[in-house]
RNA sequence: GGUGGGGUGGCCGAGUGGCGAGGCAGCGGCCUGCAAAGCCGUAUACGCGGGUUCGAUUCCCGUCCCCACCUCCA
């Protein structure tokens, strides 16, 4: 079977075949870093990682890009107002900032949040300020084309002409007629309501490092225009996948959309679009204020559990938080790693084998992550059997090992990590003392003792397991110790 | 009002016109000095009402409920 991929734009399952051979272009939605990321962000990451890691597997070169909008409405508001006299300074906002400041300090938390989970950076991750030329570049091909046009009133915005393109709606199937307007609708200098901007005209008030001379006027880029922008500029006029949220869709990636195909441009070939991640049932987000942050999920679990929650349902589902989530993540993530210390004592991680076929199978139907998962676990559960039976099962843990190349589960930065320091030492020396105690105990069939020692362990969050080999211990979320 | 996606056993979550994934939790068994881990077994699951069919959770019609987008949003 080859890959194939669910495109947003025709609503189907289709092929996927990159248009260089061997070669993937992909773009997706990065943040507006006007705010500390929530785990909303960190799942949209997490399923565009998969899908690189996926299409690394099948054989491509993936290049890939996601931007950063580092300048838009919110961000210039949260930074002025941090320079008024009744500036609280707040967990998310400890100080006065310039806008750029302000944007560079979250995107860094975003990045942060990114790496924490194990999700790799992408080939290039442009931000919306340092494309301010090949945005006039393209505002100058829409207005040219009779698609765009400055504002009919003085303000120096210049918009998208939606009329002028009857196509505007077909990436979300809409007809411009049926959209619902907006309660609070500000004509401003526009033709139709529906017109967006492409670009901003300054307004008094702003900083003046807010703002770009253009041929329209001074002014900064609109968010729909810089997402065209870029990836035409990295991955070409044409190229593979545009990803991004679901909640993108509309308006986002529908102007994109009409902006590049308006200016001629072949834009992307598959539209995809990750589920929300909602809380009690309802969308996680700001505006609402049930946002969950990673640091919140790994105060709760081990990276490896959270990344594992983050991508266990497909994609396209909404994906629902609920208190204990995480613990179930840990016990799936436990019980494969048991198997990888059974089947690999020695701890030879590198021995990576084929994937299994069901695998294979379930990753080309449109990244069906719960149906490779389960391939996982059908072959820890037979590598188990064979262990329980006396047999090897290196082949099978090297098939675990490559399943969890191919999902990021092994690239999970975890904190006790195996490197230790010198209280690490001093545990392993300590603990190795009391299991020896404890070995004799047993060996004098003094059951009491043994337990007495194991409780104490135990109550000290060291969890002692004995096997054929001897006892092994190890800390209630850490590796494994002999 | 428009557009799109859902309602699957205690929980999560795939999937399919007929042999009912997987995980977590529970119960029984094996193993263990006892545990843990592991293995085996186990459950009246497919919102509701019709229809098509030899047979529908899966197709069609109707109906109820939920979510997302139409405004900044991964």
């Amino acid at each position: 079977m080859a890959l194939r991929l669910y495109d947003t734009k025709t609503g189907a399952i289709r092929d996927f075949q990159p248009l260089e051979p061997g070669q993937v272009s992909l773009y997706y939605c990065g943040a507006t870093v006007q705010g500390r990321p929530h785990v909303g962000h960190v799942r949209s990451a997490v399923a565009f990682d998969i899908l690189t890691r996926w299409l690394e597997a099948s054989g491509y070169r993936v290049l890939s890009v996601r931007n950063v909008t580092d300048i838009d409405d919110k961000i210039l508001e949260k930074s002025a107002a941090s320079f008024r006299p009744d500036f609280q300074p707040q967990a998310d906002y400890p100080a006065a900032d310039p806008w750029f400041a302000l944007a560079y300090r979250f995107e860094q938390a975003f990045t942060s949040a990114y790496d924490a989970l194990g999700v790799r950076r992408p080939s290039y991750e442009p931000r919306a300020t340092g494309h301010i030329t090949e945005m006039h570049a393209l505002i100058a091909r829409l207005i040219e084309a009779g698609h765009a046009y400055p504002a009919l009133d003085d303000s120096g915005d210049v918009y998208f002409d939606v009329r002028s393109w009857e196509q505007y709606g077909e990436l979300t199937r809409q007809s411009v007629e049926d959209m619902q307007d907006a309660p609070d609708v500000d004509p401003r200098g526009k033709r139709d309501p529906r017109d967006f901007a492409l670009w901003k005209g300054h307004k008094p008030g702003e900083p003046d490092s807010a703002s770009w001379e253009s041929p329209w006027g001074r002014g900064r880029p609109g968010w729909h225009l810089e997402c065209s922008a870029m990836s035409t500029k990295y991955l070409g006029a044409t190229f593979d996948i545009h990803g991004g949220g679901l909640d993108l869709r509309f308006p986002h990636h529908e102007n994109e959309l009409a902006q590049s195909a308006a200016a001629g441009d072949g834009f992307a070939r598959f539209w995809m679009h990750n589920g929300m991640v909602t809380f009690a049932g309802e969308k996680m987000s700001k505006s609402v204020g049930n946002t969950i942050s990673p640091e919140d999920m790994l105060a709760q679990a081990r990276p490896t559990a959270v990344r594992y929650f983050l991508g266990q349902a497909h994609y396209r589902s909404q994906l629902d938080y609920r208190p204990g989530a995480l613990q179930e993540a840990e016990a799936a993530v436990e019980r494969i790693e048991n198997f990888l210390s059974r089947a690999l004592p020695q701890g030879d991680f590198a021995a990576v084998s084929e994937l299994p076929q069901s695998f294979r199978d379930a990753m080309d139907d449109d990244l069906n992550v719960p149906a490779a998962l389960a391939a996982l676990h059908e072959t820890v559960r037979a590598g188990n059997t064979a262990l329980d039976r006396g047999e090897d099962a290196s082949g099978a843990a090297g098939q675990v090992l490559a399943m969890l190349d191919v999902l990021g589960l092994r690239d999970v930065p975890e904190p006790d990590g195996g490197s230790g320091g010198p209280a690490l030492e001093a545990l392993i020396h300590l603990v190795q003392a009391q299991l020896e105690r404890r070995a004799e105990a047993k060996a004098a069939k003094d059951y009491a003792t043994a337990d007495a020692i194991r409780s104490t362990l135990t109550a000290a969050g060291v969890e002692v397991e004995d096997t054929p080999s001897g006892a092994s211990w190890s800390l209630r979320s850490g590796a494994a110790h002999g």
